[in-house]
RNA sequence: GUGGCCGUAGCUCAGUUGGUUAGAGCGCCAGGUUGUGAUCCUGGAUGUCGGGGGUUCGAGUCCCCUCGGUCACCCCA
């Protein structure tokens, strides 16, 4: 083998076709849905000061051990966007547009990860945020946008699991309690669950130990402990996904990685991946997070969908097939002058799509091309057709070529003829 | 960061207890028709067997290191 020089680094990839196409295609679909809810885009940097990300929780690992960070030539401290929401808040603060400020995104994140099915150290990510309201119907309006986008690629074997994590007066009592119940049944926990008791106790509902998980199911739970606003405004939340008749299971063990989430959370689990990743999304409310980037102090609501894993999972459903691109006509032409270049060229800017084939091939060999290419017309000019003023055109049917039909044109009747046997 | 499995042609893989010039299918290219795509037939190209070191008369086969992939944990999209 010729050894190539360089590869993709670890946890990265290339993404050719059809997979590219079905990834434009995806986000086609999500922007539709994102416009149609009134949700402006938004462009960010993939790289941002450092600290724009530290402030999302010290303790969090995607801030502690997984960003990708480094000082620019400028003595900058820098970091590549392991998320957008951070991203987000930090423009508002800049910007201070109007609120309630609605924006959608697309884009790469990046964490330093092991790789593994469903994880890479760049991922693609589809998001909507809203900025400046308190309206738990914005929570459920979100929850909405992000089900009419999973509902209209296809899916349909996942589950949307919802929770309040309360306001930040409720978290240090819940943490508290939650703290204590933990203590008394250290004895049972794994011994990394007891450090993670330490750093962050929720994150121990979240672990996928047996052992762990048997203590976390008979341990006291949020609700119990949320101001009467928090639970209003979640059972607000969930009333309206009960009139929409969005499904959704009330997770009380539902913790999210980041630190910075506060009332609604929720999340996205696919049942069709047997892989560990299976949450295709998720998102909730972060009401102190752009008052922590030095914002004023407005609340905010989001969620972003993993783009490989929501793919992933379509594979799995056999939804969302990749599409071939092809083009409508391949042109053939064995003579040596420039007539096969002009006539391709020619039915380009006339919004025909058409390939041809190049290094001076025969015509087996492009005919045998034409074939292959999926085209539905071929455009033959041999040395004849150049001297009569002529083209031959041809239907192609894969495989079989009985029931196809060749006829001479005029060279300058070419778009007319080709425009009227394509559909 | 921790652990299991894996790494042979473009792709999917086979290579017996280490033993002569490393194979198959698919794909690709050419010819079978000096103007024509399926199928069929014939022929052809491509591998420092992931890399380095070691054991041995001899290593794709054994050992060590390393890089990469994969799956799981941790964590998360």
């Amino acid at each position: 083998m010729v050894r190539p020089d360089f590869q993709t680094p670890p946890g990265t990839r290339d993404i050719t076709e059809p997979d590219a196409g079905r990834v434009r295609r995806l986000v086609e679909v999500f922007a539709d849905e994102a416009v149609t809810a009134g949700f402006g885009q938004i462009v960010t940097p993939m790289f941002e000061d450092v600290g724009v990300f530290v402030r999302l929780g010290e303790a969090s690992d995607v801030v502690s051990k997984e960003l990708y960070s480094f000082k620019d030539k400028g003595g900058r401290e820098i970091a590549l966007r392991p998320e957008f929401t951070a991203s987000v808040c930090r423009a508002f603060a800049q910007h201070r547009p109007l609120t309630p400020w609605k924006t959608w995104y697309v884009g790469s994140g990046f964490r330093y990860d092991k790789p593994q099915k469903g994880r890479y150290r760049q991922f693609e990510q589809v998001g909507a945020e809203v900025v400046g309201s308190h309206d738990p119907d914005i929570d459920t309006e979100l929850i909405a946008l992000a089900w009419r986008f999973f509902r209209r690629i296809g899916l349909a074997d996942f589950t949307l699991v919802v929770n309040s994590l309360g306001d930040a007066g409720d978290r240090p009592r819940y943490q508290a309690a939650l703290t204590e119940y933990l203590e008394a049944n250290r004895s049972r926990l794994s011994e990394q669950a007891q450090k993670t008791m330490v750093v962050n106790p929720l994150r121990v509902l979240d672990s996928k130990r047996a052992g762990d998980a048997a203590v976390a199911a008979e341990a006291p739970v949020m609700s119990d402990h949320l101001s009467p606003e928090a639970t209003a405004a979640f059972d607000r939340v969930l009333a309206g996904l009960d009139t929409l008749g969005i499904d959704y299971r009330v997770e009380p063990r539902l913790v999210r990685g980041l630190d910075y989430y506060t009332r609604t959370t929720f999340e996205f689990v696919s049942h069709s991946l047997d892989a560990a990743q299976n949450a295709l999304g998720g998102g909730g409310r972060y009401d102190g997070l752009v008052e922590a980037l030095g914002g004023p102090p407005e609340p905010g609501v989001g969620f972003a969908l993993g783009v490989d894993r929501t793919l992933l999972a379509c594979d799995e459903e056999g939804v969302f097939t990749p599409a071939d691109d092809t083009v409508a006509v391949w042109v053939v032409c064995t003579t040596d002058d420039l007539a096969g270049l002009e006539a391709v060229e020619e039915l380009r800017s006339s919004g025909i799509s058409a390939g041809r084939a190049y290094d001076g091939r025969s015509m087996k060999a492009q005919m045998k091309a034409a074939n292959r290419s999926g085209a539905e017309i071929a455009v033959i000019i041999g040395s004849q057709e150049v001297e009569a003023g002529t083209v031959a055109v041809r239907t192609l049917r894969d495989g079989d070529r009985s029931g196809d039909q060749q006829q001479q044109v005029d060279r300058r009747d070419l778009v007319k003829k080709v425009r009227s046997l394509l559909p």
